[in-house]
DNA sequence: ATAATAATTGCACAATCATGCACTTATTTT
DNA sequence: AAAATAAGTGCATGATTGTGCAATTATTAT
C-alpha cells in the first residue's frame, strides 16, 4: 500500500494536519514536530509532491533573505570590495531583484557562540519584515548554525559545515585541484606535494582541497608520499618556521611542484622561499586556489579564480527552493573556478 | 504483433486512458505513474508519435528532453524496475510534468563509441520533434558525450565524466563515507580498510570515494596506511583472488573495518570471507554503498541509500535552466544519501 | 502562584488529485 | 466507403491533501 500522510501522522501520533502543514511550510510549526515528520517521511519513503495548481498566485508575495556575514566589521567588510563577503553579493542582490526578494544585510560577531544571546535576540526582533530565509557567509560557530537552521532554512556560501544537514553553494575544489595538477603533470612534474596552515577553527577546505589532492594522485598515478604532504594531518604538524624547513628539505629531496590550498599559503611560501633563494616558476612550481589578486607581487600565481557571483546568485536561489519546499534533500553545489595561469607553474 | 498503449496499460494493470494521458502530458497524472509507463514503454519497445497536423500552436510551447540510458537493453531494463536507470524516472517525470516537457526516453547501445554511426543517425531523425536537450543516465563513451553535447545542452545522472564541462548531479560521496566512516569510528575501529576492484572503464565514484576516505581519515587523525588500501592505484592492484588474499592478511594483521565504494564489492567480500570462517558484523565490519537490496544474504549491509528520485528531478531542472540559458557556469551537484544502518558495521 | 499571552495542534470541511468509464476523433485496413 | 484499430478528452468518483477556526499547551508577566 502506498505512502501517504496518515502513514506517517499514525506513526508519530500526531495529527495528519500537522504533517500536512509541516510539507506546506506553514508558519506555527514547531520545528522540532516538522524534523520529526520530514525524518519518519524519508523512513517510510514519502515522497511529497508540491500541488500544481495554486504555486502560482503564492509567489506573488514578497519575501525577505536575511544575509548574514560573520565578520569583524572593520576587518573584512570596511577594507575593501575585494572581500569574498562584498563579491558575493552582486549575485545575490541579482537573484533577489530577478524574484521579488527583499534582501536584509547583517553583519554578524564572530566570537559570540550562544544564540540566545542579545546580539541575536536584537537581531531576530529588531525587524517588522520576518526573516524567511537565511543565507550565511563565513564559517559560523555550529551553536549558531544550529540555531537558526531551527529557525529558518539556510544556506551557506563557500565555506562549508561538515556533517550538518546544512545546503551549501561552494567552488568546485576537486576540479580545480584537478585542473592545476595536471597542468603540473602536463610540465612534466612527477613529485607533487601539498603544503598548507594549520587553521585554529577547523578549515574545511583545506581538507577538501587535500582530498581532490590525493583522488587526482591517484587518477595520474602518481604515489602516495606521507612527507610531502605538509600541516593536514593533525598529529602531523609543523610550526610555521618549522614547515616551511620541512617544505625546503623536501624540495631538495626531489619535489618540484607544491600544491597550496588557498593563495594566501601560496603567497607566503613563495616569499619564504625566495628569502632562502628559491624562486617561484623556476625552480619549483606553486599553485595556490581562491584567485586573490596580491600587491606587491612580481608573479602572477597559478590558481582558480573562485565564481564568486555565480555562487551567490545559484545560492539565493537555492534558499528560494527551500523556503516553498523545505522537504528537499540537503544539496551541495559545486561551481567550476576558472584556473589562472599565473607565472609559477612552470616547468623547472 | 505491435506494441500499442493497451499492451503498456494491460502490463502495469492500469486503464489505458492513463497510458495515453502519459504521453500527452496531461496534468494530473501521478509522476510515478507516468515514470512507471514511460519505464515499460521503453521495455516494450513502444515510440509514441505525436499525432501529425493537429500540434502546430500546442507542442511548440511544450519543450522535449531526452532521457538517453546507455545499458544493454535485456541486462538492465528488462531486469525489473530496481535499477537505477528506472529509479530515475519518478523524479524526471515530476519535474517534467510540473514544467510542462515532455519525455523521450531511450536506450542505447554502450558498445557503439561513433557518434556518426547510424544507430544515433537513427535516434535523432526518427523524431519530428527535435529535442531541447538531453539526460544522461549510465557513462557513455567519451566520444558520444562530446557529439551530444556539441548538439545539445546535457546534463548527466549519477555518473560522471572527469574533466569535461558537463554538468553532473550526484549522491554526496563525501558526506555518505564521511558517515559511515563516523559510524565505524563511534563502535571503537581505528584501523579502517578500503577494498575495491578494479573497472575495465574508469570508474570515478571509485576514486571519489576513496578521496573522500582519505578525507575523512584526514579529519578523524586516523594514519593513512598504504597497505590497507586495496585496489585504487592502477600500479598497485591485485587480481580478484589476490585481493581477497591481502584483505584477509591485513584483517589478520589488524584491520577491523573495510570500506567498500559499491555494495556489489561489498556483497562479494562478504561471501569470500565467510569461506575463510570470517563472520561481517562479528570478525570484521564493512560498510557498502548504493543501498542496492541483496536478494539471498542473511545480514543486511550498511550502506547509503542513494535519493534516487531527487538525483533526477534536480538532473531534469539543471536541464531546464541550461535550455532557457540562464547560468553558464558548469555545476556538479550533490545530494544527501540516506544512512542505512545494516548489521555488518558492528564492533568487534 | 495565577492570569495573560503566544505558540502548537486537532477537527471538520473544502479543495485538489488521480484514475477509470464512456465517448469522440484520427488513422488504417478491408 | 465501412469497419476496425488506436489514441485523445469530458466527466464522475474515491483518495488524498490543504486550511480556517477552536481547543490545547507552553511561556511570560504580574
Amino acid at each position: 500500500m502506498r505512502v501517504n500522510q496518515q502513514k506517517i501522522a499514525n506513526a508519530l501520533e500526531i495529527s495528519r494536519t500537522t504533517v500536512s502543514r509541516c510539507f506546506t511550510n506553514h508558519p506555527g510549526i514547531n520545528p522540532d514536530t516538522r524534523a520529526a515528520v520530514f525524518a519518519m517521511a524519508t523512513k517510510l519513503g514519502y515522497t511529497y509532491l508540491e500541488p500544481r495548481g495554486t504555486n502560482k498566485s503564492k509567489s506573488s508575495s514578497f519575501r525577505t533573505m536575511a544575509v548574514l556575514i560573520c565578520s569583524d566589521l572593520d576587518q573584512d567588510i570596511t577594507k575593501d570590495n575585494q572581500s569574498p563577503g562584498m563579491q558575493l553579493l552582486p549575485g545575490i542582490s541579482e537573484y533577489a531583484l530577478l524574484n521579488h526578494i527583499k534582501l536584509d544585510i547583517k553583519i554578524v560577531n564572530p566570537r559570540e557562540t550562544n544564540f540566545k544571546a542579545s546580539h541575536y535576540e536584537q537581531l531576530l526582533k529588531e525587524r517588522k519584515t520576518q526573516w524567511d530565509g537565511v543565507l550565511l557567509i563565513y564559517p559560523f560557530p555550529s551553536t549558531i548554525i544550529g540555531g537558526l537552521m531551527r529557525k529558518f532554512p539556510c544556506v551557506s556560501l563557500v565555506e562549508q559545515y561538515g556533517a550538518s544537514d546544512l545546503d551549501c553553494i561552494d567552488v568546485d575544489h576537486h576540479r580545480g585541484v584537478s585542473h592545476l595538477m595536471q597542468k603540473l603533470i602536463d610540465q612534466g612534474h612527477r613529485r607533487i606535494g601539498f603544503f598548507s596552515w594549520r587553521y585554529s577553527v577547523e578549515a574545511l577546505w583545506v581538507y577538501r582541497r587535500y582530498s581532490a589532492y590525493i583522488e587526482k594522485l591517484a587518477r595520474a598515478d602518481l604515489p602516495y608520499r606521507q612527507e610531502d604532504i605538509l600541516n593536514v594531518y593533525a598529529t602531523d604538524t609543523y610550526g610555521l618556521e618549522e614547515g616551511y624547513q620541512k617544505a625546503l628539505q623536501q624540495t631538495r629531496d626531489g619535489v618540484t611542484a607544491w600544491i597550496c590550498p588557498a593563495d594566501h599559503i601560496a603567497y607566503d611560501f613563495i616569499e619564504v622561499f625566495q628569502k632562502h633563494g628559491l624562486e617561484s616558476g623556476k625552480d619549483y612550481a606553486i599553485t595556490g586556489f581562491d584567485g586573490i589578486p596580491q600587491m606587491g607581487t612580481s608573479q602572477k600565481l597559478t590558481t582558480v579564480q573562485i565564481p564568486y557571483r555565480q555562487i551567490g546568485y545559484q545560492a539565493a536561489r537555492r534558499l528560494d527552493d527551500l523556503l516553498s519546499n523545505r522537504y528537499s534533500t540537503t544539496q551541495h553545489v559545486y561551481l567550476n573556478g576558472t584556473v589562472i595561469a599565473g607565472e609559477t607553474d612552470t616547468k623547472l
